[in-house]
RNA sequence: GCGGAUGUAGCUCAGCUGGAUAGAGUACCUGGCUACGAACCAGGCGGUCGCAGGUUCGACUCCUGCCAUCCGCACCA
């Protein structure tokens, strides 16, 4: 309808300029907009204010003759344009017809769960890579904003028809991974019966226990070497006065001497598989799936490759032993490392490497979801990709804003160091999948996020989960009280008698339902599910308003179809809706 | 210091990319079940859109400068 009411006016002005009524020489956008206020009709259009300066005329007299135009066609077309007003300075507002408002209800019935689906996307192909925490510790409840942002962004894009490859980078390579790996084994020797004091810079969570005693059953004392070994002339710790970095340097390196490469491997990857396994079962039971877990090892080789390919092309330097990337000639505030004095790649060399390896894959647009803390890291990536040849509007960067959880009003405190924050997995078990992954999208990403536990767990108006699949809900229970009484929903009868549909409160959802393909198609462009949550609400508010004024069974048998009829497109939309969001439509509650 | 994000009702937040009288929820006040589910609805109260300029027919929205809060500014990942 939108466009073609923008068809309408384009012609009009057409017509005008031919006319000689307006210059020629322009061709102003049209933009035809929603209503915000139902006195002001379905759609409006600001044209006539718009066209008013160039053509040296008072909107309103302009507004006038767009509007004979309009109407004259549209009356031809009967495609219900019931009248135009023109309103204020000079918008023009369009009414269009009751018939032509409800006609949506068939289309959703027929469509089902595609109704909303659009190929706005056109099967073009889009990396999302979103959560790719550090496989050294379970995902905490920060993560669980960037998996549910990610996981929804995702899913709105497929249904815009974007082709969506969803994807984990895995970092199973560097020091990080190397400290998880002589945790594990530091574990193990105390399983093993060895007395020490554990390095405060190691982990120390109890999946680190959990992963030691896997390794000592399954391969006894192995890689067992006593505490004077192991500690023999190794740099204090901190705690002991030395530094806790070359303190747990030493002891990654002891272990590697002391078991060899070959059974280093062995326990690291104990290490690496326990975590990134129990982080995969996370994300499966939060709704969250993969395409591909991208393995940062994998791209040891094309790192040298991608770091020759700066250094022919005359981007990179040396300096004070190490090898620089001059980002800042492509905006970024400094130059950065790409190979240490020590003959180690930086982790940013590898983000090179994966980056580049992206765009090889032919992928037309790039998404990365970090964390808020990475922002700095958005200016040399898009360097190292123009350094490429790459087109680095092509990628882009959503950064998503921690969330500071509450109990009612008081804070929940986070600590990673003391080992007790909190998990995803218990958010998960306390507040419920359909909860979380809603509450974690309400807001948009860069909005700072205050997540309350107890209101993510009331089951009341004031959480709109419930709110929203309480709609949803009752209009399934209208179906089985009439089935109570003997009676059954004749969708034929009702479709045929849509016409009984003359409240206000019917032609307000049917219009919202009818909005919902836009919203859908805006939120995926934008990457924004939190104005689909927002919609949501609504749809649910008009809804339960309309049942709480009339009854949906009534004796009329036509008007009781196409009132359920109605309220069947509506609970479809809502179904449609919030799975995109990866939330639960139950049909009771 | 530099860069970024945020600032809208007491509180939590929307505001459709520049449109009409700035909206929801919550809190507070008033009313509605012998009812297809009250996990709901109807009404009321509540605002200098951080501040000051600028751009134009028109600004919460765009530009500039301040103020406040948060986050970054590694040869760590």
């Amino acid at each position: 309808m939108k466009d073609y009411i923008a068809g309408l006016i384009q012609s009009a002005v057409d017509t005008l300029k031919e006319s000689n009524e307006l210059p020629a020489d322009i061709s102003p956008k049209i933009s035809v907009d929603n209503t915000r206020d139902k006195s002001h009709g379905d759609f409006a259009s600001n044209i006539a204010l718009v066209l008013a300066k160039p053509a040296g005329k008072q909107p309103r007299q302009l507004a006038v003759r767009l509007c004979e135009l309009i109407i004259e066609q549209s009356a031809a077309d009967g495609k219900g344009i019931e009248k135009t007003e023109i309103a204020g300075p000079g918008f023009i507002n369009f009414f269009v017809s009751s018939a032509s408002s409800f006609s949506v209800i068939p289309e959703i019935l027929n469509s089902g769960e595609q109704y909303g689906r659009s190929n706005a996307g056109k099967g073009k192909k889009v990396q999302v890579e979103f959560v790719s925490a550090n496989p050294t510790g379970p995902l905490h409840v920060g993560h669980g904003r960037g998996a549910a942002y990610g996981a929804s962004v995702a899913d709105l894009l497929s249904a815009a028809g974007f082709d969506v490859h969803r994807e984990y980078y895995v970092n199973d390579a560097g020091r990080q991974m190397n400290i998880l790996a002589t945790s594990v084994w530091l574990r193990y020797l105390e399983l093993q019966g060895e007395q020490f004091t554990f390095p405060c810079n190691g982990y120390k969570g109890d999946y680190v226990f959990d992963i030691a005693r896997e390794l000592s059953e399954k391969y006894q004392d192995k890689f067992a070497h006593s505490a004077e070994t192991v500690f023999l002339n190794i740099p204090d710790d901190e705690p002991a006065g030395g530094d806790k970095e070359v303190h747990i340097d030493a002891l990654i390196a002891r272990c590697k001497s002391l078991i060899g490469e070959s059974d280093f491997r062995i326990v690291f990857d104990s290490g690496l598989d326990g975590i990134a396994g129990d982080i995969k079962d996370d994300l499966g039971g939060f709704g969250v799936h993969y395409q591909n877990w991208f393995s940062e090892r994998s791209l040891s080789d094309s790192i040298d490759d991608v770091i020759q390919q700066l250094q022919d092309s005359g981007h990179l330097y040396e300096k004070e032993g190490a090898l620089w990337f001059r980002s800042t000639e492509f905006g970024d505030d400094k130059d950065r490392v790409v190979k240490r004095d020590n003959g180690e790649t930086t982790y940013f060399a590898s983000d090179i490497a994966y980056h580049k390896n992206k765009f090889e894959r032919g992928f037309t647009q790039v998404i990365n979801i970090w964390g808020a803390d990475h922002h700095g890291y958005i200016a040399r990536v898009k360097a190292a990709l123009q350094a490429l040849g790459l087109n680095p509007d092509q990628l882009t960067v959503k950064l998503v804003q921690f969330a500071i959880l509450y109990r009612g009003s008081e804070r929940v405190q986070m600590s990673t160091r003391s080992g007790s924050f909190v998990t995803l997995r218990e958010l998960r078990e306390e507040v419920g999948n359909d909860a979380a992954r809603f509450f974690y999208v309400t807001r948009k990403a860069e909005q700072h996020m205050d997540f309350d536990l107890e209101l993510a767990k009331s089951e009341s108006k004031d959480n709109p989960v419930y709110y929203i699949q309480y709609a949803h809900a009752r209009i399934c229970s209208v179906l089985k009280k009439l089935a109570e009484q003997d009676s059954n929903w004749d969708k034929e009868n009702g479709l045929a008698n849509i016409e009984k549909l003359t409240l206000e409160n019917e032609r307000d959802l049917a219009s919202k339902i009818a909005k919902y393909p836009e919203v859908l198609t805006n939120c995926a462009i934008n990457l924004e599910p939190h104005v689909l949550t927002h919609y949501l609400k609504e749809l649910a508010s008009d809804f339960h308003s309309y049942y709480n004024s009339h009854k949906m069974i009534v004796e009329d048998e036509g008007l009781r179809n196409a009132r359920i009829t109605l309220g069947m497109a509506v609970k479809q939309v809502i179904a449609n809706g919030l799975n995109l969001l990866g939330v639960s439509a139950p049909e009771e509650m």
